[in-house]
DNA sequence: CGTATTTGACCCCC
DNA sequence: GGGGGTCAAATACG
């Protein structure tokens, strides 16, 4: 068993190769349907940072409740351990719960845009639940709803709950004239992997990329690079939110139908699979 | 001025 | 009737 330094070091150094593996391709842009996308690679970089802050502002914890989160961070739980809302039946599609994320940033970015639309005080908890819907909901008649509350103070727990599923990906894509998959629960039977470990019969260990929401990666990318010639925050999102307003969902093109096993290229595979051997079902 | 957020009221289920 | 989820008018923001 791993420590929860080691492994924050480990996530830590998968999030730098990537990082230096995405640097490679924005400096060589390459048309390779076997790469990575660089929206993939800079999701991945964001939640190895997210995980190794995680670990540790999560000293209270032991280190096996660490990995413990770890591994079902993400994911959604098998069918029969999932709760269920007893109110509004009416909309089963929607009101069973799909999974749950615990950040400790309110502000944790999961790929999709929300928009809020309630906020309640909790009977049974000191802090408010707030409530969102994908923001193509209207759009897209996209189904998918999220609430998030913080659940622990010191140091701050943020529990981000899922519910229903996101179609509008779906619809933008069919819009542009190709499909992909459509949200994180949705991926998981369509999730690229790449496997590695030595007992693959029996447990499947790998990191699935899915792939949503380029544009709000590309938007933080642009924010970066804007950074650096305005430093000014202000000055990116207007930049943004124009360039964005002017191409809403056409030039989405994702890397991979998804449903096959997908390689990263071979160099970020080897360099760095030894250092997952401990991150089980990763899913981006 | 258009869009997002806030917040009190309402609805639904237990 | 209580609690949680949603609606929608008011408000804030860019």
């Amino acid at each position: 068993m791993n420590t929860s330094h080691e492994k924050a070091v480990q996530a830590i150094l998968y999030g730098h190769s990537c990082a230096k593996r995405l640097k490679l391709q924005l400096d060589h842009p390459v048309a390779d349907a076997r790469s990575v996308s660089n929206y993939d690679l800079t999701k991945s970089i964001v939640h190895c940072f997210s995980d190794a802050i995680s670990i540790f502002s999560d000293k209270s914890k032991s280190e096996d409740d660490v990995f413990s989160d770890l591994s079902s961070r993400d994911y959604p739980p098998p069918l029969h351990q999932r709760s269920h809302s007893k109110k509004r039946k009416n909309n089963s599609t929607n009101s069973s719960e799909n999974w749950r994320h615990d950040s400790p940033d309110p502000n944790y970015y999961d790929g999709f845009l929300w928009r809020k639309y309630g906020q309640k005080t909790i009977k049974q908890s000191k802090h408010q639940r707030s409530y969102y819907r994908c923001s193509y909901n209207i759009d897209y008649a996209c189904g998918a709803k999220k609430h998030e509350q913080k659940i622990k103070d010191n140091p701050p727990v943020y529990r981000t709950t899922y519910f229903g599923h996101h179609t509008c990906r779906i619809n933008q894509n069919q819009d542009a004239g190709f499909t992909t998959i459509g949200d994180p629960v949705d991926n998981l039977e369509n999730s690229r992997m790449i496997r590695f470990g030595q007992d693959l019969d029996q447990e499947t260990i790998g990191l699935s990329v899915s792939v949503k929401d380029e544009k709000g990666i590309i938007k933080e990318e642009t924010m970066d690079q804007c950074r650096g010639i305005t430093g000014n925050d202000k000055d990116c999102q207007t930049v943004i939110k124009e360039n964005h307003q002017s191409s809403p969902s056409g030039s989405y093109t994702p890397s991979s139908s998804g449903s096959e096993i997908d390689m990263f290229d071979s160099d970020l595979l080897v360099e760095d699979l030894d250092l997952w051997d401990r991150y089980d079902l990763y899913d981006f």
